[in-house]
DNA sequence: CTGCCGATTTAC
DNA sequence: TAAATCGGCAGA
């Protein structure tokens, strides 16, 4: 499958989170190589209250928001769990992208042993389902964390490719930002 | 320096 | 339904 080139990720951030899903995220880690399609994402802006760089504003952790598209922000959120997002748009245009869900498609086994400490068919049906369909679970399961914060994905440690056609996807609100005022109601996430 | 709280998950 | 658990950030 092809990377995503530089190209793809220098665009609006709405735009990069529709055309996200389908995609597969590679990612790199102890000799294995796990692969999981994108299934749900988020799009953040400037002009958007629920976004840690909302109007402009810079702090050490938000920094790589405001790079040129192509790099991956990875924070840390209630004290436990990582979340992947991909910058997008211009350099000095803070944006990305959360990457909420994928499902497993590439060593699904060293992915199981990352999640569950046991190995993919030995797992329930419950465990299968809730696999890495939320921020925090794709995290653990791809081995990600904020030591990938800043890192490039035209790079070989973490990258997203070509993937499945998408005929078409739903749109919702997002989740978990009931503080953001008027930007709660944007139609930002995007999902199969 | 203090204190609050979050782009969540899981177990009870 | 609530606990777990800690870094970021604002304000003093």
């Amino acid at each position: 499958m092809t990377k995503l080139k530089r190209g793809f990720y220098t665009r609006d951030a709405v735009t990069v989170a529709q055309e996200l899903l389908g995609k597969f995220i590679v990612r790199k880690t102890n000799g294995h190589t796990l692969t999981a399609m994108i299934t749900e994402t988020e799009a953040y802006k400037a002009c958007d209250k629920a976004c840690h760089a909302y109007n402009y504003n810079r702090t050490k952790r938000n920094a790589v928001m405001f790079n040129e598209g192509g790099s991956a922000y990875v924070y840390l959120i209630y004290g436990m769990y990582n979340c992947l997002n991909v910058v997008t748009d211009r350099e000095g245009e803070p944006s990305a992208v959360l990457i909420r869900g994928a499902e497993p498609c590439g060593d699904e086994e060293y992915m199981s042993f990352m999640r569950y400490n046991k190995g993919f068919s030995e797992l329930s049906s419950y465990q299968k389902k809730n696999f890495s369909n939320g921020p925090g679970k794709l995290c653990i399961a791809l081995d990600i964390d904020r030591s990938l914060n800043g890192e490039s994905l035209m790079g070989d440690r973490l990258y997203i490719t070509e993937g499945r056609e998408i005929k078409s996807f739903k749109t919702g609100k997002r989740i978990g930002i009931d503080y953001a005022e008027e930007a709660k109601d944007l139609l930002w996430r995007f999902y199969l």
